[in-house]
DNA sequence: AGACATTCGTTAACACATTAATAAAATAAC
DNA sequence: GTTATTTTATTAATGTGTTAACGAATGTCT
C-alpha cells in the first residue's frame, strides 16, 4: 500500500504552499487575500467579464465568488453593472483605483516570480508547468 | 507580463481538482471530506500521534485540526486521550470502527489511484512527483 | 400567449483556511 | 522556588470551499 506522504493530492497541496510562500507576504502588506488578487489579476487582462467567466478563469465557484466580489467592491476595487441584453449576467471590471494599485504591486509580484522560478531551475520550472497543464486534461 | 493561466499557484490548484475528481465521488458515499480522509490516512498508518504531529503530516493548520478532530470524534471514527507526561499533548488514534471502514475503502480508493496513475502516463507521474518534491524544497 | 424547462446569480448551511489572541502546562532563568 | 519564557491546544474573527436550494430572467415548446 501507497505511503502516506506518497499521495499525489498531498505533494500538490504542499507545492503550493511552497509557492504562495513567495507571494503571500506581499499580499499581505495590501492587504489582499490570494483569491482577490487572483480575481483582480484575472479583470486587469480582460477588461470586463461576467461573474461566470470570472469563475471558471479563477477556478472559484460562484457561491464563493458573490463573497469575494461583494467584499472587493466593499473596498472600492471592483464595479458591477448589468448587461443590458439579458439582466441576469452581471459584468465586472475594475476601478481606477485597482488598476493603480496593480501597476504597483505587479512588478513586485514579478519579481518575487522570478525568485521563485531561479531557486528551483528555470528548465525544471519549465517541465513541471507541462506535466501540471497535461494532467490536468486526465479525467475519470 | 506573464499571462494569467501561466501562474504556477493556479496551475498547482487546477491539477489538484483534477486529481481530487478521481477520488472525491469515492469519498461522499462515507460520507468523508477530503481533509477528514486525510487525518485517518495519517492515524491508519502511525496508530498513534499528537495533535502537533498530525497537524505537520497533514499539512492542517491547528486550528483547522482543532475542528476536524472534533467532528471526527462525534463521528465515532477516533478518539483522544491525554499524555500522561505533559497534560498539554493530546494523543489521538482510529476507534476499531474508522479501521473497518478504512480497510472496506482504501482498496477501492487505491484503484482510483491506480487508474489515475494509467490515464496520465506512468513515467509522467514518478516525474511530476520528483519535480513537486523538489519544488516543496525551495523557499524565499 | 402560457406552461415548461434552463440558466445565472445568490443565499443557506456546513466544513475548512488563516491570522491573532488566549489559557494552561511545561521549561528556563534567576 | 518564584518569575519569565516557551510550547501546546484552543477560541475568535474573518474569508473561502462545497453542496443544495432558491428566485428571477431567458429560452423553448406547443
Amino acid at each position: 500500500m501507497r505511503k502516506f506522504n506518497d499521495s499525489l493530492p498531498l505533494r500538490l497541496l504542499k507545492a503550493r504552499e511552497a509557492a504562495m510562500a513567495f507571494f503571500r507576504p506581499l499580499l499581505q502588506e495590501i492587504p489582499l487575500t490570494e483569491q482577490q488578487w487572483r480575481v483582480i489579476r484575472a479583470l486587469n487582462e480582460f477588461e470586463e467579464l461576467e461573474s461566470k467567466q470570472l469563475a471558471e478563469l479563477c477556478c472559484i465557484l460562484s457561491p464563493s465568488l458573490t463573497g469575494i466580489i461583494n467584499r472587493l467592491e466593499q473596498q472600492g476595487y471592483i464595479k458591477r453593472r448589468k448587461s443590458s441584453e439579458d439582466q441576469r449576467r452581471i459584468l465586472i471590471s475594475l476601478t481606477d483605483q485597482a488598476k493603480e494599485m496593480f501597476a504597483r504591486m505587479s512588478p513586485l509580484l514579478e519579481e518575487r516570480y522570478q525568485e521563485m522560478t531561479e531557486r528551483f531551475s528555470s528548465s525544471d520550472m519549465q517541465k513541471l508547468e507541462e506535466l501540471l497543464n497535461k494532467f490536468c486534461d486526465v479525467k475519470p
